[in-house]
Parts: C-alpha cells; sequence; structure tokens
DNA sequence: TTGGTTTGTAACTGAATGGTTATATAGTGG
DNA sequence: CCACTATATAACCATTCAGTTACAAACCAA
C-alpha cells in the first residue's frame, strides 16, 4: 500500500476534510457516546437512557458517526447495535484529551499561583 | 506531576472542554492556518496573503486559536508575529490526518472495485 | 389483526459561528 | 503635524447544526 501524505502547504480540499473529521468530534454528545462504546457495543435506547438525551437525537448523533465510518450498526430484531468501527478514534480522543487535560491543569496552576 | 485521568465515563464539563478543543481545530482556515506555522513564525499579513483571505478574519482565526493556548503572539513594531505554541497540535493532527486519509483511500478503492 | 416497542427521519427552531465591511489602535517615516 | 502600514475589533449577515417534536417504518407478542 503506497503511503499517501498530505500536500504542505495544505490544499483547501484536504483542509475541509480533515476539519470535517474534527468538527464530527466536536460535539459533547458524541464524544460522549464514544467514549461508552468504548465497553463495547450498545444500542440506541441504552445509549439514550445513560446520556439523557432523546431517542431522536441519540440516533441522529449515532447515524452521523456511523455515515463517516467511525461506527458500525448491526440490526437484531428491533434493536440496533452500534459499536466502534475504527479504533483510531481512541488514538485520537485521548491525544486530545491529553493535551486539553494539560491545559487545564496549566490553568489551574495559575488560579493557585494568584 | 500527577497523572490526571478524564472520567470514564465522560462526564458532560469534560465532554464539553474536548469538544471546544476539536471544534477549534474544525475549520478549514484555521487548519491551514497551523499547517503554515509548521515552518515556523510569521506575520497576520503574510498568512493572510499566502490563504488568500482578509486580514480581519486571518486576525480573528488567529486570535481565537492563540487564546486556547495553541499559538503565541509576538509583536515587533507594527508587524505581529504568530507561531505554533504547544507542538501537540502537531501529533493531534497528524493522527486525525492519517484517519481520514486512510477512510480516503478506502472509499478510493471502493469507487475503483465498482 | 391489534397493540406495544425500538429505531429512523422530516420539519422546525434557536444558538453558534465563519466571513465581510468598516473602523479603531498603534507604530513608522517624512 | 500628517500620511501610511499592520493589526485588532465591532457590527452584521448567512450558514450550519444540535436538539425537539411528530410521525413513519419495522419488528414482535398476544
Amino acid at each position: 500500500m503506497a503511503q499517501i501524505v498530505l500536500p504542505h502547504p495544505l490544499t483547501p480540499e484536504y483542509a475541509r476534510s480533515v476539519a470535517d473529521r474534527f468538527r464530527l468530534l466536536g460535539d459533547p454528545t458524541r464524544l460522549r457516546l464514544i467514549d461508552l462504546l468504548r465497553d463495547g457495543e450498545r444500542t440506541v435506547g441504552s445509549l439514550a437512557q445513560e446520556l439523557g438525551c432523546t431517542q431522536a437525537n441519540t440516533s441522529k448523533q449515532l447515524a452521523l458517526l456511523a455515515d463517516a465510518g467511525l461506527l458500525s450498526r448491526r440490526r437484531e430484531g428491533l434493536r440496533c447495535y452500534y459499536a466502534i468501527a475504527d479504533p483510531a478514534v481512541f488514538e485520537i480522543c485521548d491525544v486530545v484529551c491529553a493535551s486539553v487535560l494539560q491545559h487545564l491543569n496549566a490553568s489551574l496552576f495559575q488560579l493557585k499561583a494568584i
């Protein structure tokens, strides 16, 4: 498999694609859904109940993640089980979380220093 | 330094913080600005010219990135030089770009298989 | 069939936001 | 002083989008 690298400077088209992915992960509800799916597949209703979201909204956000290829869908009778399809999301989230935590800690340190 | 880990399940507050960071990176213009700054600090006008953006918009987007701690500002007379302040953004972007490229390649393969 | 359950979807609303225009601020040179 | 340059910012507009409501579709049980 040929290794394809993004151009530098980044073209508007590629920037758009990457930005789309970032924006997809840039919502608290979707992040919490992904986090809940760390433990394995779950049904829409179960996820909705745990998040305190409506079923409609949960279904919509799950569909967005699945359409992007991050989640997989599996029907079983009435229930629909969603699961992580691309484990890369964990790596991505971990890296971003670490950066955010570092900033939060730094801010906290600033506060304590006053 | 104590290692602080995000709670699981992710609380709404932490999810919000992480989502904010993702959303900040979820814009093509800001991603291209970050990409241009890989080569070192640049002035607002220089960046605006290369992106084909207005000076006002470029300044606004740079300010957003700087306020979040991702960029640093350095004034020198009339000019204002921006630079990467948190190298973690490169790691973050690289991870996401790799994932996006993989999906793009997979889509391309699907097309060729038809 | 009838009723109940789970999920998907269309239409709508309010809020957030990227980009533009115009203006303010501040530094430089004559 | 004045003009010019580089940057920041305020006001505004158009678009995007998360969430809600209502409803449709699909499946199961009795």
